[in-house]
DNA sequence: GTAGGGTTAG
């Protein structure tokens, strides 16, 4: 028995000494199991402390054959056991139901439980059950795991429902309960509220302070959560930020492009102990990406002694953002092969990005066998997945087989058919979302108007251009004027969509002047043709499109000359078409081409180094 | 002495 405990038992976190006492089956009674209720707890925290349900499993076996499963101590422990290492809800409740005491730890137990498992509707009724059956009274670790449920629902008035209670029994001092109330009433933007609870506090402890620089940062207030780290970090105050504080405040300095500050954050985190810690390095290596400094996030990144899957998605998403899918592609091929445990939303959001088909059945696949299922984030990015790489049908089927879809769903599906030249399926799509009581956002506009402007829904889409400002309040974005100039120009009404960009705040954007321009070609306008243009060139002379789109419109009215002019003030001028570039799949390698290259001539290149046959214009 | 707070990405 003691080779197997050396053997098997030598990487547990369990003591040694305390497996041992358990006493063992052949030594045939010489050394009896110890009887004390006591230890047995301790053992089964032991067993939860160290993630080792098969030592909770043997020591449950023990307890019921020496009978001391009833004690009060021991039912609480074995609770706490199970919801932690199993928390399979049959098997949690079998324990509940079987302990002979359920005193207010065993309630608070279940209650904390179902939070912690992502269930805070089970964990209210739960709370409501202890009170009016168990007729038990509440204490401030039940209260604060009610707090955090109403939190997670984003129900602000049960969350100041159990607020009430908190302050009738006294608890508004508690450090726990006052973190647990800033979180809940920042996350519905109840800002006054969490501001508050938070300046009534006497002495505010580190992690108070992080719950409202936390809360800040999530409504965007990021001076104001800098201003509360300045005041925290005050010297008399001697308060330590630890990793979550650096975390949080990295997440307010990316947004807020201080990159120097940011660095300033990392080197005082290091000198502070926190180096290796994967929080502050990821939100580090987050803080870099947001600035656009994918060099030094990627150096963060390889320098880390341990990632994890936030490391991951921080580092993809800011490849995303830059749009350097090559390198999205190259990182996908290493995280497979370090087999990490990744986050599949971002996955499939970088796959969707790269309309790559076959790594993003790879990875929904990969997410059926490990059983995920029902999860709304990766569902919606499945949807998206599909429908951006044209099959619209498949996302179609997935989307109405999504039993709970929220917003970012059916934005996906809307776009999916907006993209796919589906713009009627687009708009109904659209108005079944609204009469669902579900309200359209910045990108659910982006959508419908895209799909008026391709299918030709002049009249709707300006009534959803209006609507969007006026009923929802929605700010038009210069994606929504792009479709806008696009859904005007297209039907020849080039006048109208020079004026609506004239008087657009964007009036500065080339890529809007870039859509009119395009238009002029197929309706034959050269007029409003040469006021675009020179709009463009005065924006940005060096910008290649307005001379290629201009010479294109003298083309099409057969004015050569001209369009040979063009040409020749391009060359003078020394601007250059940027080749188009894309790549296509062949024997499961992926091959990067340019526009000008020759494909029957290409050489295949393998996707782990992607790099161009190029011969540039 | 069995139950509890804030954490980075999308």
């Amino acid at each position: 028995m003691k080779r197997f405990y050396k053997r098997y038992c030598s990487s547990s976190p369990l003591p040694q000494s305390q497996i041992l006492c358990l006493g063992d089956p052949s030594s045939n009674g010489r050394r009896r199991p110890s009887k004390k209720p006591l230890l047995y707890a301790t053992l089964l925290q032991a067993a939860t402390k160290a993630g080792s349900l098969t030592h909770g499993l043997q020591f449950h076996a023990h307890l019921v054959k020496s009978g001391l499963d009833s004690d009060r101590f021991v039912g609480n422990s074995l609770l706490s056991l199970y919801f932690k290492l199993c928390p399979d809800f049959f098997v949690v409740h079998r324990v509940f139901e079987s302990l002979p005491v359920r005193d207010v730890i065993s309630w608070t137990s279940m209650v904390s439980g179902y939070v912690r498992t992502g269930h805070p509707l089970e964990a209210l009724r739960m709370f409501v059950k202890m009170l009016a059956f168990g007729g038990l009274e509440p204490n401030a670790f039940t209260l604060s795991a009610a707090v955090k449920a109403s939190s997670d629902l984003g129900d602000v008035r049960a969350g100041r429902c159990f607020h009430g209670m908190v302050f009738v029994r006294g608890f508004d001092t508690n450090h726990v309960i006052a973190s647990s109330l800033v979180n809940m009433y920042g996350r519905s933007s109840v800002l006054e509220d969490a501001r508050r609870v938070f300046e009534e506090l006497l002495q505010p402890d580190a992690i108070c302070w992080t719950s409202i620089i936390s809360v800040l940062t999530w409504n965007d207030e990021f001076g104001e959560a800098l201003n509360f780290f300045y005041s925290m970090m005050r010297k008399e105050l001697a308060i330590i930020p630890d990793g979550f504080t650096c975390g949080t405040i990295m997440t307010a300095l990316g947004n807020l492009g201080r990159v120097r500050q940011g660095k300033e954050t990392h080197a005082r985190a290091i000198t502070s102990g926190l180096s290796g810690n994967v929080v502050v390095e990821s939100s580090t290596l987050d803080m870099y990406a947001k600035c656009g400094l994918m060099q030094d996030a990627q150096k963060v990144f390889d320098q880390m002694g341990t990632r994890n899957a936030v490391s991951w998605c921080a580092l993809l998403g800011g490849y995303c953002q830059a749009k350097n899918y090559e390198a999205v592609l190259r990182l996908f091929r290493v995280m497979e092969k370090e087999d990490e445990s990744y986050s599949f939303g971002t996955v499939l959001r970088a796959c969707a990005g790269l309309a790559a088909i076959r790594q993003g059945k790879e990875v929904h696949c990969r997410y059926l066998r490990i059983g995920g299922w029902r999860n709304v984030v990766v569902e919606s990015a499945l949807v998206d997945l599909y429908a951006k790489c044209g099959l619209v049908d498949y996302a179609h089927h997935l989307f109405s087989n999504i039993s709970i879809r929220n917003l970012i769903t059916w934005n996906a599906m809307i776009c999916g058919f907006a993209q796919n030249g589906r713009g009627e399926q687009a708009v109904e799509l659209f108005n079944d979302m609204v009469k669902q009581g579900i309200r359209p956002d910045y990108i659910s506009f982006i959508g419908v108007l895209f799909a008026c402007s391709h299918t030709g829904l002049v009249h709707e889409g300006k009534r959803y251009f209006r609507s969007m400002t006026e009923d929802y309040g929605i700010t038009a974005g210069v994606e929504h004027y792009n479709c806008m100039v696009d859904l005007l120009s297209r039907v020849g009404r080039l006048e109208e969509a020079e004026d609506l960009i004239n008087n657009a705040k964007y009036e500065n954007d080339s890529s809007l002047w870039a859509a009119l321009l395009g238009a002029c070609a197929t309706h034959s306008s050269p007029g409003v043709a040469e006021r675009v243009a020179k709009k463009m060139m005065e924006l940005e002379p060096r910008y290649h499109l307005s001379y290629v789109l201009l010479a294109n419109v003298y083309k099409t009215v057969g004015r050569w000359n001209d369009a040979m002019q063009i040409r020749k003030l391009m060359r003078e001028r020394g601007v250059r078409k940027a080749p188009g570039k894309s790549w296509i799949e062949v024997d499961r390698r992926t091959c990067a081409y340019l526009g000008s290259d020759n494909v029957d001539k290409m050489e295949f290149e393998d996707s782990d180094d992607l790099s161009y046959t190029v011969n540039s214009i």
